[in-house]
DNA sequence: GTTGTATCTTCCACTGTGGAATGTCAAGAG
DNA sequence: CTCTTGACATTCCACAGTGGAAGATACAAC
């Protein structure tokens, strides 16, 4: 990794060191609940950039505690690399959902199968959605109790929410045929 | 690749070639213009798929013609292995928005920049949104016209039209403060 | 003819995914 | 006090996906 030239996710983990130094463990845990929304990301990622941010220069990791735990804190030229990353224009979109590649082909589906797959879809974004809501309601108790709050953050929420909606209303309109509980037509 | 177990993206590339075959520039092509919108792709990755389905027996590849281009069939071991990949529950779906980790850090973006990554990204949305309104027409069109239509791509549509509209209204509902336009309050 | 542009394929380095493997620590059962 | 179980924590690997460079060929325009 070229020193101040870091990727998105790479960019992420400094953004969060910006607070505290953290293990990876603790990282890979505020990742998933901060970003994971929106940013898919595995373990495996988190400890490789950490590594690659650590040989790069732009964190220092810790001696080896328990269980191998190394805690990371960012330097100073990580800091750097973060401000030129967040200046930068982020990139569009990527989207991949698998479950409307099986419905584009879904004349070659069963019916009974197409209909298991639509429902089960269904209810996780219905969990989500949920999910999303009482973050919202707990943001919003938050803010009540005098909490400053983080508009960005609830931008981010915002998105959620809408984005859950929209999918739910989506379900909700498919055809009886292409659902799978009627014989395509 | 083990024959009869394919990845999604070659799976669909098997779909495609159920219709004709068809060199790798056409099957980019094909897979841009009907999943592209909901399933990223690159051109390096579809021949390198076509070319280890190929190994895999899964399609044949013509002689070489002109500019060294391929012709590739669907074998029946292909289409065995289509319906076996069809009729597998799809896994959830993946997104990754820089936008929204460049917001989520919103408060070290200074906010003139903010506005402009805002402004842009809204554009593009509305553009693709446009665009999805036109296919929605056209199949309109083609309906009133006697065209038998397909539900499942009308239903592909449907969520991209339902995608970008949810993203527009988030992009309408931000404060001037997220959105770059007033210091930070 | 030559020159420029679009077509078509390949290759490479880096990034992302998913899961297996390995080991440590803490708490409760017996 | 030992044993088991489950949560914690890191590493490694094979495969998949991204983005762009490189190179070759065809075709059209001049």
């Amino acid at each position: 990794m070229a020193v101040g030239s870091v990727n998105a996710t790479a960019a992420s983990l400094l953004g969060f060191l910006h607070w505290t130094s953290m293990s990876g463990w603790d990282v890979v845990r505020v990742a998933e609940q901060t970003i994971g929304d929106f940013w898919s990301l595995t373990p495996s990622q988190v400890y490789r950039e950490l590594s690659a941010l650590a040989d790069a220069g732009l964190v220092t990791a810790g001696e080896r505690g328990s269980r191998d735990r190394r805690t990371f804190t960012i330097t100073e030229a990580g800091r750097t690399a973060f401000e030129k990353w967040v200046s930068r224009e982020p990139a569009a979109e990527t989207i991949r959902f698998p479950l409307l590649l099986t419905l584009l082909f879904g004349a070659r589906v069963p019916g009974a199968r197409r209909a298991e797959f639509v429902a089960a879809h269904r209810a996780r974004h219905a969990a989500t959605l949920a999910r999303y809501r009482e973050q919202l309601a707990a943001a919003q108790a938050a803010l009540n109790g005098g909490d400053p709050g983080d508009a960005f953050a609830m931008a981010t929420l915002d998105f959620g929410l809408r984005y859950e909606t929209a999918v739910l209303e989506w379900f909700d309109a498919l055809t009886p045929e292409v659902r799978g509980e009627v014989a395509p037509g």
